[in-house]
DNA sequence: GAGTGGTCTAGACCACCCG
DNA sequence: GGGTGGTCTAGACCACTCG
């Protein structure tokens, strides 16, 4: 006989094996949806796996698979001896995460910014589309150089829904110091989780080239990325153009 | 107090905390020797959990916490009511576990090869490096182009160390259906664990461009491989050139 | 029904961090 | 010294698979 309590508050239909949904995944669920309405907000220390449990009538050991897996995924980080901390793209180890451009020689450090547009536009049916919007809706476009040690080597277009991003200006991007989507979780509260990108070779036109200081016809990496926020919604669209004369993406397969 | 046996074999320094040595680790440590020796082969059953809890005098709850990163890592599966099995190439849903390129349109499926050659020779300097061998070492050089839908696609190099795969033919690579490592994990003993790969966009030479059906200074993804055995041993060594006309390379961030 | 991995609990102890 | 996450154990029960 289990001598467990067993929260009748969760679950009622947790028994009887047709879609069976382990507790802890119900834990998870919950406290993702925490994190959502931003009861903790990125940065910040949650509460203690004995508090958790606790507010959630579990023991502590299903309350801390949950929050194995939220740090597998990287929403959460875990300090030994300090506590859970909701994870922020402010941090510098997750500067890294989205931006795979290597330098061929030397460390990665980070890229100087060159706004080149931000406005807001009707969303092009293309955009609409892969951000779940309907064709003509609000967005912010935005156009940027960025360099390494003087160096322009990428060339970005970003497109992100009007509605979430109200008041982005250029001159809050230019002053914003750390990487944009710090800025898109603290100052507009949304987080990017995870994103899929799609790459192809392609040759630099005119104006590409213009930008990024090599011949036209230059071949280049075309990236086409979309960021997802909870609840796997897509939120960003990006288009990038790398240079790889000095750089190369990186990408570890397991 | 601790009621637990706790083994005296593994670890005598265990406690005392410097260097301090997770007992689940060190299970995984020798899970992982018995599969590099070979003592499960892949796509063959492992012994349950509890008996490996009873061969390690440990708690069935330690080396299910080692094998579970075991699993994380790919190197096993786990199937719920059927057992642990070592992970194999040759199964299906390992195909496209290092290749990315995805068609454009319509579902993945597997290329045809063409082998254009097979043959051992003197590894450059360059290879050597990177496979660490000594220059001048004998090493396996393979060239072949992978079509899609009788279009090809992809043209590769690959660079073996000639000490592994010894008696590796253009026939037995011919002969053999399914992926390429499949062969090296069953014929020759080698299992590719993991792999990093550095992309550059180049312009297709006359010879690649023969090769693939393009138009020469068409722009190709360039990929080099480097893939790694137990105890990140690199064991391969590709130079990949994709068309990205009808495909792309597909990469999840997260 | 027997065996396997998967979940859940409870409790003890350890490593780590900070005041 | 007290709090936090991390390890380890033991035991019960559940979901799944197969004969």
């Amino acid at each position: 006989m289990n001598s467990a309590p067993s929260n009748p508050a969760l679950d009622p239909v947790s028994s009887g094996s047709p879609s069976f949904r382990p507790l802890y995944q119900q834990i998870k669920a919950l406290i993702t949806q925490s994190l959502q309405a931003g009861e903790w907000k990125p940065g910040e220390l949650m509460p203690s796996e004995v508090e958790l449990a606790a507010r959630f009538k579990v023991s502590q050991g299903t309350v801390r698979k949950a929050i194995d897996e939220l740090a597998a995924e990287n929403l959460v980080l875990r300090r030994q001896g300090k506590g859970t901390f909701v994870a922020s793209h402010a941090e510098e180890r997750a500067h890294f995460r989205f931006l795979r451009l290597m330098p061929d020689e030397g460390l990665p450090h980070h890229p100087e910014n060159r706004f080149l547009e931000v406005k807001r536009i009707r969303a092009p049916a293309e955009v609409a589309r892969l951000l779940d919007l309907k064709s003509g809706d609000a967005v912010v476009y935005i156009k940027r150089v960025q360099s390494f040690d003087g160096q322009p080597t990428i060339l970005e277009e970003l497109w992100l829904p009007g509605q979430l991003f109200k008041g982005l200006s250029a001159e809050r991007l230019q002053e914003y110091k750390g990487p944009m989507y710090g800025l898109f979780e603290t100052e507009f509260g949304t987080r990017m989780i995870r994103a899929t990108e799609k790459i192809r070779a392609v040759s630099a036109d005119a104006a590409t080239a213009e930008h990024l200081k090599v011949a036209p016809g230059t071949p280049l990496l075309l990236g086409e990325r979309v960021s997802f926020t909870y609840g796997d919604k897509a939120v960003e669209l990006r288009r990038e153009l790398y240079s790889t004369v000095k750089h190369h993406y990186l990408n570890e397969l397991s």
